[in-house]
RNA sequence: CGGGAUGUAGCGCAGCUUGGUUAGCGCGCAGCGUUCGGGACGCUGAGGCCGGGGGUUCAAAUCCCCCCAUCCCGACCA
């Protein structure tokens, strides 16, 4: 391609609407477009490596015999009625009416469609297993879209769905579409995780999300150094790290005592009014369930709690009790489990499990509990794990000390179960001939998602560092001035070796300086760059750059076609 | 939805406090010339409903009111 023909409009300065890497340098490398926020055009840069990734889950999905089709975006509200998210999914999905007012939506996800597939098609054992998947646009009106692709409102993504007639099955597709995806992003050339996730409105019973390592990215992980756990920072399971040395034995319980603490009601300020460690302080705190039932939940100061974890442990809905007519008569920022009324339940993180002589609320403004001792002077009605792990604490398998990174989720695979089978009568006759739902998993990734990952991921002060996976060209052919005869007709050769030997090349022609050859390329991120300028008057040589690490070399002009090959067999594609 | 901010040429901004000629600057864009290995230089030029509507005023980019859009921080997600 010649870029004086090609359409990529560069920007040198930052736009301004961008906070992230990712973002400001898919704006100025001329790959995207913003028309309405979380809405973008795909310029052709933007377009062709697009193209890139969506061919290598494509060819990773065939690989493990998923079948592709294509769905509709406008999807009819009866389906989702039958599956009862019509309501559930509430303002995040985009409604719309045709001209006789019949409800449809654009849509986010493809459930409802695939097993309504199924519920017409798919009527014997004999079907199944089946994976079917599509790459396709999703509609989701977000909340907040952010940070251009990473978060739109209009985006691309694979996504599969699996029917099986039993577990076994299902659990070994699940298994490939684990084994895919990492494979997917390893080939791609990105660093990732795969995690232990929640399942969120889609449901299910289980899943993994595979996380795109980025300092920037909004996931927070938990990862083991020494094996290979790694969960969502709320997911986590982990050991508490050792009590800090002033808990003190439980022996040597000293007396209750009650201290005037004026306005000292956050945990920092009553670290610097009491001068002690933080966590010789144990925070109560209060939650109410649907029925306006308050639990109280004491953890150490420093921890923080995971409404998650206790939600769980007692199988109820909760929040944090904020609301006036909950906190009236109680001393709030004062709240602690000395003399606490009868109708609230305590439940206590095993981060304070061994600490002894501690500082709680007093339940009466203005004042605090010094010396505190469990169960001296409080009840527990249950001991657990709810807060959030803190720098210190260990991998639940090995022991080590459990690092903390971020993450983009790039993929998420769900087994369903027939959470959806059930609703919309997908059922099919086994082998006994009796009818039965189809058990489903389904497996998403977002394609613009990764192409912004992998940006965030890999770029460097210049701009972008494309591996040459899905790198919109693999060779950007420079002529540092193409007024000079001798040099273009020396490019134009090396052009026409390249296109005839099928390489990608993007070739600067454009009768600008070279310095702003240079810093589009920089910027654009091919990963090789082949110079011909002074050198080449010199000597017939050519210099060679790798965008990746910067490093240089140079070649004879002949010995073009040897270099690529050795390059195409040192990168195996 | 709550909190914070912004909207002036394609991009980045100044002007607004204290209303007053034809609304500026840098980059980019077009033409000509000189340059040519890290965003060169000179000259000439095109490009604006100052986000929209309403109001105050002799006079509004500037003051007041309403609306819209966009971005950032929180709860959701590929």
């Amino acid at each position: 391609m010649r870029y004086s023909e090609y359409f990529i409009p560069t920007l040198k300065e930052e736009p301004v609407e961008s906070e992230l890497v990712s973002h400001s340098l898919c704006l100025r490398a001329g790959l995207v477009r913003k028309i309405a926020s979380g809405i973008y055009s795909f310029l052709p840069l933007g377009f062709k490596i697009l193209k890139k990734i969506e061919n290598i889950i494509r060819e990773e999905m065939n690989k493990t015999g998923a079948i592709e089709l294509l769905l509709p975006v406008i999807q009819p509200s009866n389906l989702w009625i039958k599956s009862e998210r019509w309501d559930e999914y509430g303002p995040e999905m985009f409604r719309l009416k045709d001209r006789g007012g019949r409800d449809f939506c654009l849509g986010p996800t493809h459930e409802e469609l695939v097993t309504y597939l199924a519920h017409l098609d798919i009527k014997s054992y004999k079907d199944l297993p089946i994976n079917l998947y599509q790459i396709q646009v999703k509609f989701r009106d977000e909340i907040r879209p952010r940070h251009g692709l990473l978060r739109a409102r209009e985006f691309i993504m694979k996504d599969a769905y699996s029917f099986c007639e039993n577990e076994e099955d299902s659990d070994e597709i699940y298994k490939k579409m684990y084994e895919a995806y990492s494979g997917i992003l390893e080939r791609i050339g990105l660093e990732f995780k795969v995690v232990e996730a929640d399942t969120g409105l889609i449901g299910g019973k289980y899943s993994h999300e595979f996380m795109v390592l980025a300092k920037n990215g909004e996931e927070q992980l938990v990862c083991c150094p020494d094996c290979d756990y790694s969960a969502n920072f709320e997911m986590s399971k982990f050991t508490y790290k050792e009590a800090s040395s002033n808990s003190g034995n439980p022996k040597s319980c000293r007396e209750i005592e009650e201290v005037h603490t004026p306005s000292v009601t956050s945990i920092e300020e009553l670290v610097k009014f009491l001068k002690m460690p933080v966590n010789n302080i144990v925070k109560t705190i209060l939650l109410n369930d649907k029925n306006n039932k308050i639990y109280a939940v004491l953890l150490s100061g420093d921890r923080e709690l995971n409404i998650g974890k206790v939600e769980k442990f007692l199988n109820l809905d909760l929040e944090m009790a904020n609301d006036e007519k909950f906190t009236a008569g109680l001393s709030i920022g004062y709240v602690g489990p000395v003399n606490t009324k009868k109708s609230i339940e305590i439940y206590a993180d095993n981060s304070i499990r061994n600490r002894s002589n501690f500082v709680v609320g007093a339940n009466r403004k203005n004042y605090h509990f010094k010396n505190v001792n469990y169960p001296r002077d409080f009840t527990v009605k249950n001991w657990g794990d709810f807060a959030n792990p803190i720098q210190g604490d260990k991998c639940i398998n090995c022991g080590s000390e459990l690092k903390f990174e971020k993450g983009i989720e790039a993929g998420h695979i769900f087994k369903l179960g027939k959470k959806y089978s059930e609703k919309l009568g997908a059922r099919f006759l086994d082998r006994n001939g009796k009818l039965n739902s189809c058990i489903m998993g389904c497996y998403g990734i977002g394609v613009s998602r990764i192409l912004a990952a992998a940006i965030e991921q890999l770029h460097d002060d210049r701009g972008i560092t494309w591996p040459s996976s899905i790198a919109p060209f693999l060779v950007n052919l420079i002529t540092t001035n193409v007024r000079d005869k001798q040099l273009l007709n020396a490019a134009e050769n090396v052009y026409d070796v390249l296109e005839k030997m099928g390489v990608e090349v993007l070739y600067d022609d454009r009768d600008v300086s070279a310095g702003i050859k240079f810093k589009d390329s920089d910027l654009i991120g091919i990963p090789i760059r082949f110079i011909i300028g002074k050198k080449f008057l010199e000597g017939k040589k050519i210099d060679v750059e790798y965008r990746k690490n910067c490093s240089r070399t140079e070649i004879d002009i002949e010995d073009i076609k040897r270099f690529i090959k050795d390059f195409i067999n040192r990168n195996n594609f």
